[in-house]
DNA sequence: GCCACTGTTAGCAT
DNA sequence: CATGCTAACAGTGG
């Protein structure tokens, strides 16, 4: 579900609706879900919230300026806002109650892969999960970027899902970025090839950017905390098209399996190029 | 019922 | 170190 233009959105409507109020309580009805200690769960009551920040697909709830409570969504993970008395699904895994207010958020998980971690720092983003991943795919400048890209062999899409390269970018995407771009998924990374480097950034930003404003992509079940569905299901060209025609050249977009994940493109428009003959002959 | 598939990534093998 | 599969879980659809 949730990728960098979810998390992101995820985390304005929290923000929106959260800063400014006091933890009454956190309750924790999936163990598994918290990497740590559950006695630090306790810390939070009485804290009030001061921000919500995404980093990569990870989303952060800060407390002040020393706890922090981060979540990994990973596939199926959401929040939602529940009234007073409803009952909790199987699939909540822990409800979050605030002073003076009805309402408790609650996080679902259907899957069961996400976590929460409490970060006693001052410093969140030094924190182990923060500080191993990539840089910002909206914030890397030309020249990092083409930096980080020399240094990397293999094939584009899995590059493009490696979270230690770029923080955030997930299946999705992957795909519809490369389609922007107008590269084959299983082009090498070398920079040699890739003189293209900066129409791939430029791509990158184009899409995220886009879905970002559109509130994210709603295939199956993602919703942002207030249940509103994303729209840029709607713009994507290649995502899940399979057999479909380009919706620029009309030719049947094909699906390959790259790394263990579906991988959609137009095999017209994307295709490899080799570094000698065909740069900038594009179409 | 069985099998393939799903928006992620940690862990292990090569 | 870099890159490539697979499992972790639960559901859906053919």
């Amino acid at each position: 579900m949730p990728e960098l233009p979810e998390v992101e959105t995820i985390a304005a409507s929290l923000r929106r609706r959260t800063v400014g109020l006091e933890i009454a309580g956190i309750d924790l009805y999936f163990p598994g879900l918290l990497r740590g200690d559950a006695a630090e769960l306790a810390k939070y009551r009485g804290k009030k919230i001061t921000g919500v920040l995404r980093r990569g697909k990870m989303l952060l709830i800060t407390c002040g300026a020393n706890h922090h409570l981060l979540f990994h969504l990973k596939m199926t993970g959401g929040f939602q806002w529940a009234k007073k008395g409803a009952r909790r699904d199987a699939y909540t895994r822990l409800r979050i109650t605030f002073k003076d207010l009805e309402r408790s958020l609650l996080f679902r998980d259907v899957r069961k892969f996400g976590f929460l971690r409490c970060l006693e720092t001052g410093v969140p983003l030094d924190s182990a999960e923060l500080s191993r991943i990539g840089p910002e795919p909206l914030e890397i400048t030309k020249d990092d970027f083409s930096r980080i890209l020399a240094r990397r062999k293999g094939r584009l899409k899995s590059l493009l899902l490696d979270q230690t390269f770029l923080a955030g970018i997930g299946n999705i995407y992957a795909d519809e970025i490369l389609f922007a771009a107008r590269v084959h998924p299983l082009t090498p990374a070398s920079p040699l090839r890739l003189k293209q480097a900066e129409r791939l950034r430029a791509a990158i930003r184009e899409i995220l950017r886009k879905a970002i404003a559109a509130g994210g992509s709603s295939i199956r079940d993602y919703q942002d905390a207030d249940g509103m569905d994303g729209l840029f299901q709607n713009e994507h060209n290649v995502y899940g098209r399979k057999g479909e025609p380009c919706p620029r050249c009309g030719a049947k977009i094909r699906r390959l399996v790259i790394g263990g994940r579906s991988s959609f493109f137009c095999p017209r428009c994307q295709r490899i190029r080799s570094r000698r003959s065909s740069e900038g002959t594009s179409q």
